[in-house]
DNA sequence: TATAATATTGTAATCATTACAAAATTGATA
DNA sequence: TATCAATTTTGTAATGATTACAATATTATA
């Protein structure tokens, strides 16, 4: 909702302030995070921001990943399929996955009446939300997307 | 809490009412998930299993794992580390992942008061409650287990 | 027993992620 | 500006969980 299209100095303050060194690999991948809101996979950001850094490597896409999450930038959302999906907007929220086309859609949902009991000492510092099911336009029948392919999986 | 101890033979009308044909594999699998409610990962179990069945091989635990987890008798709970962990309750729990030694608690929470809106059209069909942090043995210093090792990562 | 269906095994592939060391870049300093 | 150390980026090789697949074994049934 709250797409302001930031300029690359913008997001390089964003990053100073987390005490992450503005880089060009960084920047790119946190404006590309920002700007999509897709939680795609490292592979399909590797892929996209090639186009602009032709001689990028994979490894610095991950490199970049993990620097920002750990700085608490963005977000690791899993999936259960043997690969990981980013997200620029680390607010709590939680997520849903079809199963079918492998989209991930965002889910507000209000859990402040949920309580946990008895974690006997256990110190929570992360609590995330996962759905999972059919998305719209896998569920009616036909349409361009998902459809019936069933191998048509997206991490993008 | 409910550990009732089922035999071979319990365990085996379980897979059937299922519509799974009970082998001594499934049966093995099942039980040591009912008996183990530790969240093990293929790996481990296979492991445990091997000294039952000289002949087991792990591609057999993946296949009983992938056939008792899609007609819902076990659950697969993600970590997140490239690694998925089982579960013989399928019923509704949500789980808690120490980041320190990879041990996996049950968590009982009562969310009957999340409203999950703005799903137009999505069929969900699981729900499932992440929870992440330091648990009492690591985040208390001087224990036994886990403690300051940082690569003492169980999974089991 | 013969036969078909299913389960199990072994091996090779897949694929995301990580390890690691070399090369490039940056930023501060002399 | 030249130097130099720190950091970032790159390339390649490993890792490790999971899957594909075909051969073999088991089971149930006729
Ligand atoms: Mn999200
Ligand atoms: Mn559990
Ligand atoms: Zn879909
Ligand atoms: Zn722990």
């Amino acid at each position: 909702m709250e797409l302001t299209l930031k300029t690359p100095k913008e997001i390089g303050d964003m990053l100073k302030a987390r005490g992450v060194k503005p880089s060009v690999i960084r920047i790119k991948v946190m404006q590309y995070l920002l700007e999509n809101r897709v939680h795609p996979n490292a592979d399909s950001i590797y892929k996209v921001l090639l186009k602009d850094i032709p001689t990028l490597s994979k490894t610095s896409i991950y490199n970049t990943l993990k620097t920002l999450s750990s700085k608490g930038m963005i977000l690791e959302v899993m999936t259960g399929a043997g690969e990981i999906r980013f997200d620029g907007y680390p607010a709590r929220h939680g997520h849903f996955l079809c199963v079918e086309c492998g989209k991930i859609m965002d889910v507000n949902l209000e859990c402040t009446a949920c309580k946990i009991p008895d974690l006997n000492g256990c110190k929570v510092t992360e609590q995330s939300i996962y759905l999972k099911g059919i998305c719209a336009e896998c569920g009616s029948g036909d349409k361009k997307n998902g459809k019936k392919s069933g191998k048509s999986k997206q991490g993008a």
